[in-house]
DNA sequence: GTAAACACGTGAGAC
DNA sequence: TGTCTCACGTGTTTA
């Protein structure tokens, strides 16, 4: 809103901007019987603008604080403007937040089992005589596990093209791309599996039952025993 | 700096703020020869304020904008006032940092190969009548590499108490805490652990260089086929 | 009634 | 020169 005519007047006259004879030309009031009163109230809306200026510069500060703090962090030079800052900010915030996501989502394991199979078949390029799967899947870790995989992929007929594994604190993320002949394959091979490796999961989960008789509560002790001694 | 009487009635007369009447007992220049001279510099101050204040609110509107966005990215509600908003993304950037950098170093496999051995004696809980020690290293895959591991610390008479594990793109990072007998073992045994862990990433080495002749290379060209197919 | 937060218009300084 | 950014003091609104 455009400040209003009275507004300057007001301003002016409450600052004490203007020198004592405009003061004194503009107000009668030393004339008058209330010129006490005026006074009065004259210092109390004084003080009261002197302790909204000190609030608005106090408030200035916090901001201005937290915005170099965000300018360290972000190595930025302290000539960097605000907008620009504020810009690099969301940026920064945006990259991390994907890059944690990515990680803890495609790389560690996650708290709960799963299994997950998808056909690339599209994507083979040996001229189409292979199926190819990506095969994801995340348990309890066990002595045995990774044998196991490989004897069930071996049965299955399925060659391992690439394998990240991944076994933090007990528990374990593996991903695999695996390819399987035409011959003896098709896309209903996703089932097949997906079969394999629930079973997989099954016998993971019964080993920890039967071994700690605690199950998940036995590897959150396990991982912070490591996170302590690690940590050291 | 505290605004000046003169920079008051300034803003006054440009804005338009006081009244005709005040304005021209305020600017004697109607009756002066520069009048014309003066109505021009008049309008130019007049043209030059009204693109200032212009300027200055696309400018609170360009900070503004990215603020919400920030908002939004801290799921804040749109109360959450400046300052506090900038505090928690100060906060919050720092975490993140923090957590990728954990997950980097810690975790994930490093470009290039390390080997750590540290002695945690003093945090053995068994009486005192092991040594803990934690062993970490960084390499290319291979095959054997944990069969040769294994039976690197057996020769050692080593027991392995936790494994963390981690292999992407072609890359491992293992992380062990493993325990010795003091009957055998002093803490000059970290440098055993060490040089046993040399030979095992030369030969990890070799093995790369024998098998592909490519090296870094080949294994960069494999990490990006895998990152392909599994992006698909 | 007062305390806090915001948008606004302005002057000053950088470039 | 004009253009851009900032800090400031102010009026207004909300709790």
């Amino acid at each position: 809103m455009q400040p209003e005519i009275s507004d300057q007047i007001f301003y002016s006259f409450l600052t004490g901007g203007l020198c004592a004879s405009s003061t004194s030309s503009t107000t009668t009031s030393l004339f008058s019987p209330f010129a006490i009163e005026d006074k009065v109230d004259e210092d109390k809306a004084l003080a009261s603008l002197r302790n909204h200026k000190e609030a608005e510069r106090k408030r200035r500060e916090r901001i201005n604080f937290h915005l170099n703090k965000l300018r360290n962090l972000l190595s930025c030079n302290s000539k960097t403007d605000k907008a620009t800052l504020l810009a690099k900010v969301v940026q920064r915030v945006k990259e991390l937040k994907q890059q944690t996501l990515e990680i803890t989502d495609e790389t560690l394991p996650s708290e709960t089992d799963e299994i997950s199979v998808l056909n690339f078949e599209d994507c083979s390029n040996d001229d189409g005589r292979r199926i190819i799967f990506k095969v994801s899947f995340c348990c309890e870790d066990r002595p045995d596990l990774l044998q196991d995989l490989m004897e069930t992929l071996k049965y299955l007929q399925m060659e391992t093209l690439f394998a990240d594994m991944t076994t933090v604190g007990g528990r374990t993320r593996n991903v695999l791309v695996v390819a399987a002949d035409k011959e003896h394959h098709g896309v209903q091979s996703v089932n097949f599996l997906q079969n394999a490796l629930k079973s997989l999961l099954e016998r993971s989960s019964k080993s920890v039952m039967m071994g700690h008789g605690g199950g998940g509560e036995e590897r959150l002790k396990r991982r912070r025993a490591l996170d302590h001694i690690i940590m050291v």
